[in-house]
DNA sequence: GGTAACTGGGTTTTT
DNA sequence: CCCAGTTACC
């Protein structure tokens, strides 16, 4: 049993009030840095020890998964390193828990147990396949591309708007091709049922199916006395509608959230969803905190100056933490000086004894740090990038878990296309062939061997011998632990790794660590969803945490940088273009998101902010024509907030020009020879 | 007919 | 740097 004393201990009265709340539904309104972690952490052992609530019987949802970890770590030492059986909080990302319920219930869900999850990559993978047959290739115009497609989507999906209303609203040059997107959407969802395959869009829809059920829903609901939802300002429709059928009372339900901090609306979260609980609930209570642990002052007046102001939710940030530099504008001639300048300043900063790890750089795109990133190298300054492209997204990784999962879901078509392409003389054509073969030859890989001469028909002789050797493998790994299956899919992929790519070394020692880490899990199908619920960043990130003495910069988007700080930020490329992104100049409700993003990156900075402009910037093309553009200070950074920034303009250095002689002294004396004359 | 090799144009953010 | 479209080879 815990005392008021233990559980508050170190909390303002906003927080206090926010995790004693009674009762009712309650909102917590929690701008940048006011402790909103610590707050729901506290709420939650106060719902235990002063309310009665087993900790199992309490679901904490966020969105990512560090933001989980972290938290239930917390909440675990809060209460005592969990001693006795019910005593961790149950927690994860809204689609991670729908993971976890489906692949429970998979019969009730229309699913075999060996479904697999497409990522979003495999989602595109398929669109693209099934393009062609609905008039979106070879059209001779501009079609929308695969991965325009999937982006529709899962706009109309996690919106539950009609493809009709999405893309005349966000995706106008696409307006054309309605009806074929209906078409190819009606498609995709076939074929993904057909083959067992389950995407990010529908372990939510499944989830939601289910609480909804008339049978199924009160069961679901009674698992759970409170329910605790991070970032309730990033839900999408869908999402919030999963909360509100886990909740319909809102009894014991908290959201804490800040509208200003809204930044994922391309993948159809909208901020409204926020402002619509105090409709949903009438008895809503909405808690502040506006009190910041995190920033000097100089960062926090700027911050409050260039707050997107949504009405009705307005919130100034007062600090605690002193006065501070104001922030720093640097105008920078290019990109390069821009590059220099960073450099420059995190060393100075490093001399005086800030490390590396306490220096971040925050992007808008992940190409935004190319430029930095030779700058960064060239002076042996280490970083690590987050953000962008990531480890499963290579080709390599691709083609291992395509491997996985045929041995996981032998019905995944698409994870097979990938496989047979890999093989030398199988192209797309071929491969087609091999796979209907499969399919009419009844049984699937399970009982596959290579002595199947049908199937090696209709291959190209020479593809012949290297197909039977990956069908052997597969049908000799099927059925095996996790730990064998593992060993096998590197056995397969070997050969054909080295055929296909030069530096196939690095790869394999990727694919070594990657195999090492599949295997540590009891199932490969654990291993699979939890390599797509939560991808590594980088092929290091498999090797456990990096060392402790290893000191290294931060890169990172702006987006993957959310809820984390750093004692020093440098935010780089503030030009109009950039951020805001001219891909979001179209509507007015992406230029409001860009809005956000500038504000939550520049709330990310403890201690000193440094912004970067780049006048003037570099279109890299091959070829000769190179084109500039003359960069403005971003729109965001309005004549008042910039006046509350200090102000230096770099200009570009100019490279010492090696001569072989005193040219000055050699042009005096050629000009005393006319005088001479 | 089908695959590989080449070339030219385009590039946001992520569970 | 990745993808689509084209050409050259088997």
């Amino acid at each position: 049993m815990f005392d008021d004393g233990d559980i508050l201990g170190g909390l303002n009265e906003q927080q206090r009030r926010a995790a004693t709340h009674q009762g009712g539904p309650l909102l917590v309104l929690a701008g940048a840095g006011t402790g909103k972690t610590r707050t729901l952490v506290a709420r939650a052992a106060w719902l235990r020890s002063c309310q009665g609530i087993p900790a199992s019987r309490i679901l904490l949802l966020t969105f990512t998964r560090r933001a989980a970890g972290d938290m239930l770590a917390r909440a675990a030492a809060a209460s005592g390193s969990g001693s006795g059986d019910g005593s961790r909080i149950c927690g994860g990302t809204f689609h991670a828990i729908a993971h976890k319920i489906v692949r429970q219930h998979a019969e009730s869900f229309s699913l075999p147990p060996q479904f697999t999850i497409l990522d979003p990559a495999d989602m595109t993978d398929l669109l693209d396949v099934l393009r062609p047959d609905h008039g979106l290739a070879d059209t001779g115009q501009r079609a929308p591309r695969a991965a325009t497609c999937a982006d529709i989507y899962t706009r109309c999906v996690s919106t539950g708007r009609p493809v009709s209303e999405v893309v005349t609203a966000s995706f106008p040059w696409c307006v054309a091709f309605t009806s074929e997107l209906a078409g190819l959407f009606r498609a995709y969802t076939a074929r993904k049922r057909a083959r067992h395959l389950v995407d990010f869009d529908d372990l939510l829809l499944l989830w939601q199916a289910a609480l909804a059920d008339r049978t199924a829903g009160p069961v679901l609901r009674g698992m759970f006395d409170a329910i605790l939802v991070d970032e309730y300002q990033d839900v999408n429709a869908v999402q919030a509608s999963i909360v509100r059928l886990l909740r319909p009372d809102g009894q014991q339900l908290t959201c804490v959230g800040d509208d200003a901090q809204a930044i994922y609306g391309f993948r159809g979260a909208d901020p409204a969803h926020l402002r619509q609980l105090a409709a949903d609930y009438p008895g809503l209570d909405i808690v502040r905190l506006d009190r910041n642990y995190r920033s000097r002052q100089g960062v926090l007046d700027l911050a409050n100056l260039i707050r997107p102001s949504e009405p009705g939710l307005h919130l100034v940030l007062t600090g605690d933490r002193g006065p501070g530099r104001p922030p720093l504008l640097v105008r920078c001639h290019d990109e390069s000086t821009q590059a220099v300048e960073i450099c420059a300043r995190v060393l100075d900063a490093y001399e005086d004894g800030t490390p590396l790890r306490d220096q971040a750089v925050l992007v808008r795109a992940s190409h935004h740090s190319d430029i930095l990133e030779i700058e960064l190298s060239a002076r042996h300054i280490p970083f690590v990038k987050y953000g962008g492209l990531r480890f499963t997204d290579t080709a390599h990784v691709r083609d291992f878990l395509a491997a996985a999962r045929i041995l996981a879901n032998p019905a995944d078509e698409l994870a097979w296309f990938r496989l047979l392409r890999l093989h030398e003389g199988i192209g797309p054509v071929h491969a087609r062939r091999v796979l209907d073969s499969l399919v009419s030859g009844e049984d699937l890989p399970g009982g596959f061997g290579p002595q199947d001469a049908a199937v090696l028909e209709v291959v190209p002789a020479k593809s012949r011998e290297a197909l039977a050797a990956t069908l052997g493998r597969l049908a000799a790994a099927a059925g095996q632990p996790a730990a064998a299956q593992a060993i096998g899919i590197l056995a397969l992929l070997d050969p054909l790794i080295r055929a296909r790519y030069a530096d196939s070394a690095a790869r394999l020692a990727d694919l070594r660590r990657l195999a090492d880490a599949a295997a540590a899990h009891p199932s490969l199908h654990d291993a699979l969803a939890e390599l797509t619920l939560d991808p590594p960043v980088s092929a290091s990130d498999l090797a456990g945490p990096p060392r402790l003495d290893e000191d290294y910069l931060t890169i990172s988007t702006i987006h993957a940088a959310k809820g984390l700080e750093w004692p020093i930020v440098h935010v780089p490329h503030l030009v109009d273009g950039a951020l805001p992104s001219d891909m979001a100049l179209g509507d007015p409700g992406g230029l409001a998101e860009e809005h956000r993003l500038f504000y939550v990156a520049l709330t990310r900075a403890r201690d000193h902010l440094y912004m970067y402009v780049p006048l003037r910037l570099h279109y890299h093309r091959r070829g000769r024509d190179d084109r500039h553009g003359l960069g403005q200070v971003t729109r965001f950074l309005h004549p008042q907030a910039l006046a509350a920034c200090g102000s230096v303009t770099a200009a570009r250095p100019v490279p010492a020009l090696p001569v072989a002689g005193p040219l000055g002294v050699t042009v005096d004396a050629s000009l005393g020879a006319l005088w001479d004359a």
